[in-house]
DNA sequence: CCAGCAAATGCAATCGATTGCGCTATTATA
DNA sequence: TATAATAGCGCAATCGATTGCATTTGCTGG
């Protein structure tokens, strides 16, 4: 095509673009017309492929023609198309999140850590919710498959127990990236924190604090973290000498009212407990309201301590113990565990699984004995 | 190009393809062809152009092919590839949306309404966060931009008193949305609750409990919301016949410590309230740990009332009262005015504004009172 | 002064779907 | 029966950026 040629043409299109949209007799002034490598070409007299390689930075272009370019990107206002882009080398640059529900700290603090490592490399995230719904799970990893990520992390549904819908992805090779709520029946990269050794922790505290009969509220044993933290939970208790009751353990939804469901269980059942330790900060919060509706002091009569650092823990009178998962840690090592894979060679590699350490918070809920640093809250000494 | 040069071009590149990511020897058998309508056609032995019209149900089209198509396509398990629909016609399917923060149900919420109603009619979104951050926030808008999003929907951050980011979205033609928190200093549809009725009301719930001196905690008075809802509390006031006294609006960055600070100001400041309507339910937690810590009894010498609906209000002691913001509604509402915006011709139109009403949840922090229904939680009678 | 090589660019195909226009049959109208 | 319409589909350009290969230009060395 000649370059007469070319102009006539570029100028057809846009008049044409003017007329779709305004109608002929009023296109306004301010012509919206799309910025392409061909406005930089003919700015400068060269050809859309040398602005291509020279905004890409390609070693074959002299430093003089690279300098032209991003100045004459920059004077024309020019923004990469991301879309012709994706099309051609077949990379979208988005990744693909998918959690439970956004709507807790803990899962959006995670998104928070992805995103940040994402963005910083000049990757976009997508965010799904599942609701811990399974059919919206495996929809949304068909929306997200249509979308054409490059990558996806999933934090799987409470009812996910069949896991076919990552096949697909899986043998699509597309990386996926499982964290926190993960499963050991798919050879899938993960990260997640020590829920063994947390839950471990939290048992051992509750016990030096003196609280001997500990029951633990539990979730699905479907799902590895609640495993986990029952092991902690158990061995805890063994290496102290107490023997393990498998009464003490109550499962429930592990959200509020699952906390005060099963506080009310273990009231009624009269099984003498003295401490709580919960899987999940909402069913322990449930859980206090239960008790303190009876009575029940906390912590002189019942220790209790949650898991994740949810905010609220710190507004609950008194304040909850808790673990804190890290979560922005784990959403950049799970960013992290995607770059690396889609850096590497494509061979393939064994599973890396990342277990992060979590931090134990001690508060007001679980601290029978009087202890100096328990005020959490203590700007003013009053 | 013949038939059979299709073919084997066609076979060329995905050998290409094979032999790039594995090695010439160790081609697997499963061959991860990208489907396209091209293999669609082939197998139909029509073109690509057919098959596009009736995957797209075109009217030229006869039923007849258009049931191959369908089964062919169902047969090969062809998706349809979005970005390079994306680049034809211009547009991504993608919504951006800009929150403060996810890590909030109100916020949260309203993306969850903002995504189920999107979804529905094969549209996207994009989420990310400002953090309140004015810079954030205009990196963000850029970043969107890139993505060659549709649309834009924006809850402004606290500290974005500038708008001129916004301005290269309106003049791209992208249907720019606010919500929740807007700002009057520029054209754009918008979507809000009735923050001044809310306010009105919750403040008019106070006084008929008999508080007579009321605080007022507010953020910045160039956000829109905190005008409004200060406006409503001084109207009740008036209403009523109190008078209404500076010296009682407290300002703070509307977060925990915000409220403790507040708090305590009122205390020192010895101005007598005997009730605080905050615009911020992390204030209003605030003050309560505050004033607690200083053994004043809630509701009974003070009352408390908060705004948004945390779901932690719930789990304080006593119970706050609030406003509950309608956040899934304000989601539905501000897409649907999305699409309104990209179905209508796109003559300019005159300034939306949705007002959606708000519903005051009165909890024990407010109630002096007593009062039949005020036990939220009480599934159980006990 | 010319082959030979490297550096710097250009050409044109490509990614996959869409679409204006044009080309056949087939049906309707005169 | 002949012509006009119309239905149904194909051709090829297009969206904007990328990239293998070809070409041009500039230099060096013989």
């Amino acid at each position: 095509m000649h370059l007469l040629d070319y102009f006539l043409n570029i100028h057809f299109k846009r008049f044409q673009g003017c007329f779709a949209s305004y109608g002929f007799l009023e296109c306004p002034m301010k012509k919206k017309e799309k910025i392409t490598i061909h406005d930089i070409a003919m700015e400068i007299g060269v050809t859309a492929s040398t602005v291509s390689r020279a905004l890409n930075n390609h070693p074959r272009i002299s430093p003089a023609t690279k300098k032209m370019v991003l100045e004459a990107a920059k004077a024309i206002n020019y923004k990469p198309n991301r879309i012709a882009a994706a099309l051609r080398h077949g990379k979208s640059k988005l990744i693909g999140i998918i959690v439970p529900t956004i709507n807790r700290n803990f899962f959006s603090s995670i998104v928070r850590g992805i995103e940040e490592y994402a963005n910083a490399r000049d990757y976009k995230v997508m965010i799904s919710q599942s609701y811990d719904d399974y059919k919206k799970e495996v929809e949304t990893i068909d929306a997200l498959l249509d979308a054409r990520v490059d990558g996806i992390m999933v934090s799987l549904g409470k009812n996910t127990h069949s896991f076919s819908h990552f096949e697909s992805v899986i043998q699509k090779g597309i990386p996926l990236v499982f964290f926190d709520r993960t499963t050991d029946e798919l050879e899938v990269n993960q990260v997640v924190i020590d829920d063994y050794s947390s839950a471990y922790q939290a048992t051992n505290h509750l016990i030096q604090q003196g609280y001997r009969h500990i029951a633990h509220f539990t979730s699905h044993m479907k799902i590895k973290i609640y495993q986990e933290r029952l092991r902690g939970y158990t061995q805890a208790l063994l290496d102290n000498g107490i023997q393990f009751d498998e009464k003490m353990v109550v499962e429930s939804n592990m959200q509020l009212d699952g906390g005060r469901t099963s506080a009310r269980y273990l009231l009624d059942q009269g099984f003498g407990f003295d401490a709580i330790f919960s899987a999940s900060d909402y069913a322990i919060v449930g859980a206090l309201q239960e008790l303190k509706k009876n009575h029940v002091k906390i912590p002189q009569e019942v220790g209790l301590i949650g898991f994740s650092n949810e905010p609220f823990t710190e507004f609950t009178e008194p304040a909850l113990s808790t673990v804190d998962q890290k979560a922005i840690s784990i959403g950049e090592n799970s960013a992290a565990l995607f770059f690396e894979m889609i850096n590497g060679d494509h061979k393939p590699k064994p599973m890396i699984k990342k277990t992060l350490e979590a931090n134990l918070i001690i508060r007001t809920s679980s601290s029978r004995i009087p202890n100096i640093q328990l005020n959490t809250n203590s700007t003013n000494p009053n």
